[in-house]
DNA sequence: TATTGTATAATGGTATACCATAAATAAATC
DNA sequence: GATTTATTTATGGTATACCATTATACAATA
């Protein structure tokens, strides 16, 4: 047993990306910029020349996306780029908010005394991206932000679920931040303070609900924006 | 806008499965059925001699299987039947405790009366199926008793999220079902029933915390089972 | 002019060929 | 005989060709 534990001890692990894993990539990094826009068609072959890589690999790649959410794909027509309808964005807050609370308290559970400490400096750095003039490095200090609570929660397969949404979740707070003005932003700050806060003094139920309620109140103004951002369309 | 009502309500909807579909579920099939064993190593080529359909499909739907949790592929190696180790069974419990809780919940605030009486003949057909010698009619009624759930919770994204998990989940049924005696069955059959029953008179917590328990449950005796089935697997 | 039928083009679905990498086997060396 | 190196085979990754279905354009008819 000792034997097979020091082989997988050195290991080696081939990480550099191959074709279909840098094309994924590249196509999410589009949709999430809004290169390709929402409801839009995607073709296969213009895809092919965009990306400069074979028919297979961008269909593998779009495959990817679809489990991701961030396609929808129609029998025999094609691809289109997934929108989030404001009843989707519900659903989605609906289940983080459940998920996340229980993430929560698993990570007060679970967390080392290092994993504590990553969270307050990844809060801090949110803290400060709050001040850049474009909602992305908000965007992805949030996304890391919630990266270190998942994996400080210890629960593999809830962190899977959540990442299926992410793209999905990291479209909404892109929409969301650019849309909130400055007392939206302070009082946002000053929830994520308080899940810190709760987690810092090991208080599962308070880090549990804090996250909830959070989540909650993200999904309020996620639909005021929807809704705003769907009779614009009308227009 | 009535006109495009209209154009909704008669549209036709191909619903044959493609190739890539079958093939899909053939080897889903497969594995769910122990054809292929845990860890055992899928050849691409191999299977298209099996399936009789060209490599593609047979790649495309073991992407569609990784996605699902029930192949695991290692880069320029290939795939590999993915074990559900007690570790990763506790982490999917975890999961289903809370999403499963919130969709409890879900489903008393949003079901039809027609969806609580599907609910009612579904768990009636559960009954039914503890009777039959063999363990796949009584998971696939519990699957069935769970879509019924989950479609009056009205809350697709979580439905598509425990999708995911749903291989995998009626795996560990199947184990877990052939490991029971006539003792445990009554008692999970009494669970049940108080999770209908909360559900039939719209109690929304108690039906959550019925769910939650009923999993909560399911995940003790899964992990007695695990560990006995690791226990056996290194003598 | 409006509608229907047919032909053509575009694009999704599938099969096969080729290239790249890993694993197994054979040959050479110590 | 044991170890190292070279060669061959197996299998994953990618590209391209072909078939099937859908969409669009054009011609014929009412």
């Amino acid at each position: 047993m000792t034997n097979l534990t020091a082989n997988d001890a050195i290991r080696v692990v081939k990480s550099s990306p191959n074709l279909r894993e840098l094309t994924t990539e590249a196509l999410r990094n589009a949709i999430l910029s809004m290169h390709f826009k929402p409801k839009q068609r995607l073709i296969e072959r213009s895809l092919c020349e965009q990306t400069g890589v074979s028919r297979t690999c961008v269909r593998e790649a779009l495959q990817h996306l679809e489990s991701e959410g961030l396609v929808k794909r129609v029998q025999n027509k094609g691809l289109y780029v997934a929108t989030v309808s404001a009843g989707e964005a519900w659903q989605i807050y609906e289940v983080r908010a459940s998920l996340e609370s229980a993430a929560g308290r698993m990570f007060v559970k679970r967390a080392s005394d290092k994993e504590l400490k990553a969270l307050e400096a990844a809060f801090n750095r949110l803290e400060k991206s709050v001040k850049k003039s474009t909602v992305m490095p908000y965007v992805q200090a949030l996304d890391e932000f919630y990266e270190v609570l998942l994996t400080g929660a210890g629960n593999d397969v809830a962190k899977a679920v959540l990442r299926t949404l992410r793209a999905r979740m990291n479209y909404l707070r892109a929409l969301t931040a650019q849309a909130s003005d400055s007392e939206y932003k302070a009082e946002t700050n000053a929830r994520m303070r308080e899940i810190v806060d709760a987690a810092l003094r090991r208080d599962a139920p308070a880090t549990a609900r804090h996250c909830r309620e959070f989540v909650e109140r993200s999904a309020k103004f996620a639909a005021k924006v929807l809704r705003e951002h769907e009779d614009e369309s009308i227009t």
